[in-house]
DNA sequence: ATGGTTGGTCGCCAA
C-alpha cells in the first residue's frame, strides 16, 4: 500500500503533472490539496482513465481537497462537525481497504498577529475535538495533508529565523503534540529521527535552489498503520520539475509505503 | 537576507 499527499496549488494548472505522478509512482491513494476548482470542473475523466476513483470537495479560487484511490472509496465525508468555516473545502475523509484516511488542508493563518491566525487555532481545536469524539486511536487511521505547521526545529531550514513565526509557533506545535499524545505518529519521524527533510519551499527568494524549506506536509497514523509503515520519502524532483509538463507546485509530494494490511 | 513568485482572477488577495 502506497499513499501520497501533495499540495498541487491548482489542479487545473498541475493536472499533467498529477497524471505523470500517478504513472511514476502508481500510488494506491493520492491526497491532493489546493485543487482550487469547483466540483463541476473536476477532471475526473482524465483521472479515472488512469484507473483511479475520485472523491473531491472543491470551491472557486481557494482551497479544495480530493482523494484519488485505486479501490473505490467508502464513507466519503466532507468537513467536520462544528467547522468554524464550513464553506472552506479543507477536509475530506474516505475509507479505503478498511483504513480511514482523512485528507487535510489546514488553515494557513497568514501571520501570528492576523485574525486568520486566531481562526487557525480555533479551527485546529474544533477539528481535534471532533477527531477525538469520532475516531478511535486503536483503529487504522491516517491523517495526511498540508498541516501548515512545521512540527519541530528539525523541520525548518533556519529555526532562529522562524522561531515563534507562523508555521512554527508554540500553539501550532502544541496542537500537533496533542494529536501525537492521542495516538497519531508522524510517520516520517518513525524511521528518520533527525534527518532534515522539507516538503515546501517558497516560490520567492530562490528558496528551492538554496534549500530554504520547511516540512509542513505530513502523514500521521495510528499504531496499527504506523507499525506497517516501511518508508516515507519526499519527491524533491517533482518540486524541481525540470522534466515533464509545466511548472512545479511550491510543495513536493510526500510518499508513504506500508506492508500489506 | 523582510527580498520576491505563483495562481486565480482581472485589481488585487492568498500563500
Amino acid at each position: 500500500m502506497k499513499l501520497i499527499t501533495w499540495n498541487v496549488n491548482s489542479l487545473r494548472t498541475r493536472l499533467d503533472r498529477v497524471l505523470g505522478l500517478l504513472d511514476r509512482h502508481r500510488p494506491d491513494v493520492l491526497c491532493l490539496q489546493e485543487t482550487k476548482m469547483v466540483d463541476a470542473d473536476f477532471p475526473r475523466t482524465e483521472l479515472e482513465s488512469k484507473g483511479y476513483h475520485c472523491a473531491f470537495w472543491g470551491q472557486r479560487a481557494y482551497n479544495g481537497v480530493a482523494v484519488l484511490s485505486r479501490e473505490s472509496p467508502q464513507q466519503v465525508e466532507a468537513s467536520f462537525d462544528g467547522n468554524p468555516v464550513p464553506d472552506a473545502a479543507r477536509v475530506l475523509g474516505v475509507t479505503v481497504d478498511g483504513w480511514r484516511i482523512i485528507n487535510l488542508y489546514v488553515v494557513n493563518g497568514q501571520s501570528i498577529d492576523s485574525d486568520k491566525y486566531a481562526l487557525k487555532l480555533n479551527w485546529l481545536e474544533v477539528f481535534a475535538r471532533w477527531l477525538h469524539a469520532r475516531h478511535d486511536p486503536t483503529q487504522p487511521l491516517i491523517l495526511a495533508g498540508d498541516f501548515n505547521i512545521a512540527p519541530s526545529d528539525r523541520d525548518v531550514y533556519d529555526p532562529t529565523v522562524w522561531k515563534g513565526k507562523l508555521l512554527c509557533s508554540e500553539p501550532e506545535r502544541k496542537w500537533l503534540c496533542g494529536l501525537q499524545q492521542w495516538g497519531l505518529a508522524d510517520l516520517l519521524r518513525v524511521n528518520e529521527a533527525d534527518k532534515q527533510v522539507f516538503s515546501w519551499w517558497d516560490y520567492r527568494y530562490g528558496a528551492f535552489a538554496r534549500n530554504l524549506g520547511l516540512r509542513i506536509d505530513l502523514i500521521l497514523a495510528t499504531q496499527p498503520v504506523a507499525s506497517r509503515c516501511t518508508s516515507v520519502v519526499v519527491d524533491r524532483d517533482e518540486r524541481k520539475a525540470k522534466s515533464g509538463p509545466g511548472k512545479p507546485s511550491d510543495h513536493a509530494p510526500v510518499i508513504a509505503t506500508f506492508e500489506h494490511p
